[in-house]
DNA sequence: CTGCAGTAC
DNA sequence: GTACTGCAG
């Protein structure tokens, strides 16, 4: 029988195959459960990733995203912001590029043009100053939204200074940041792309022994309050952009820090 | 820091 | 489209 020697062969590679495939998806969905009073392990490349609605989860090398085809935008774009992130170098702005890691095709940096809205930053430049390479990579239009500079450049600006601020003083935070992606939202551009009436900021920080959590919802208009007052639960963030932020969390830690909108353990 | 726009190639 | 420069909040 020659033949035999064949399918021997073709059943171990089908075998090694579905071995192989179940490791990979064990390794994928292998969640580290945080409970309260653990810490997160320092050196590693564990993100408190949120999940997604889109189920289009895109990694790049300093951030990670979630798109929304539809809205051609992130849903959430989430980063680990340490203090030996924060750089005083100044790097060339370069022009935004089309995301080629999202497969259903990223938003061109053209909807912006004239649209009388500015290319938004998700995570910011000045968070990935640490090397060009990481600067540069915050300009992909999978990083964006349309907001309105006086927006971008107010409010918005403050709060990204603020977390940067405690960044530094609590030595690292995550953050996850997006528009609040709904129907009927105005939209710019050939390609649609959707101007959120909202935005939000969630910020985690673990590095003091204990995980706190803090998050912002902001209408998309600029504002002279003091940034504590748009400090909200991350639950009413949940609740509007149907995210779940902290889902590797234990559960009972993650329903009473997510309920909370108490910002007393946060300098202002 | 957040950005845009005009001009020239 | 890219490079350089200037400008605004």
């Amino acid at each position: 029988m020659k033949r035999k020697p064949i399918y021997t062969i073709i059943a171990v590679i089908i075998v090694i195959g579905i071995y192989s495939y179940e490791h990979f998806l064990n390794s994928e969905a292998k969640a580290e459960v945080v409970k309260e009073g653990e810490t997160i392990k320092e050196n590693t490349n564990h993100y408190f990733l949120p999940t997604s609605t889109t189920g289009h989860v895109v990694h790049h090398q300093n951030y990670s995203l979630s798109y929304s085809e539809p809205h051609e935008q992130a849903e959430w774009v989430a980063y680990e912001l340490k203090a030996s992130h924060l750089s005083s170098t100044n790097h060339k702005r370069p022009y935004f590029e089309i995301d080629e890691a999202v497969k259903t095709g990223a938003a061109h940096w053209r909807n912006y043009k004239n649209s009388g809205y500015d290319r938004g930053h998700l995570c910011p430049a000045a968070d990935r100053r640490f090397t060009q390479e990481a600067h540069d990579e915050t300009f992909l239009t999978s990083n964006i939204s349309p907001q309105e500079h006086k927006f971008n450049a107010g409010v918005w600006n403050r709060l990204e200074q603020k977390t940067r601020y405690w960044a530094k003083k609590n030595d690292g935070v995550f953050v996850v940041t997006g528009g609040v992606l709904e129907d009927n939202l105005k939209s710019i551009g050939d390609e649609e792309v959707s101007v959120p009436n909202q935005f939000y900021k969630v910020i985690l920080d673990h590095t003091k022994g204990e995980i706190k959590m803090l998050a912002f919802l902001m209408d998309h208009k600029d504002s002279d309050l003091p940034l504590y007052q748009f400090v909200v639960s991350v639950d009413e963030v949940e609740r509007l952009t149907g995210i779940d932020f902290f889902p590797e969390l234990d559960d009972a830690l993650e329903d009473k820090l997510e309920a909370s909108s108490s910002y007393k353990s946060w300098s202002f």
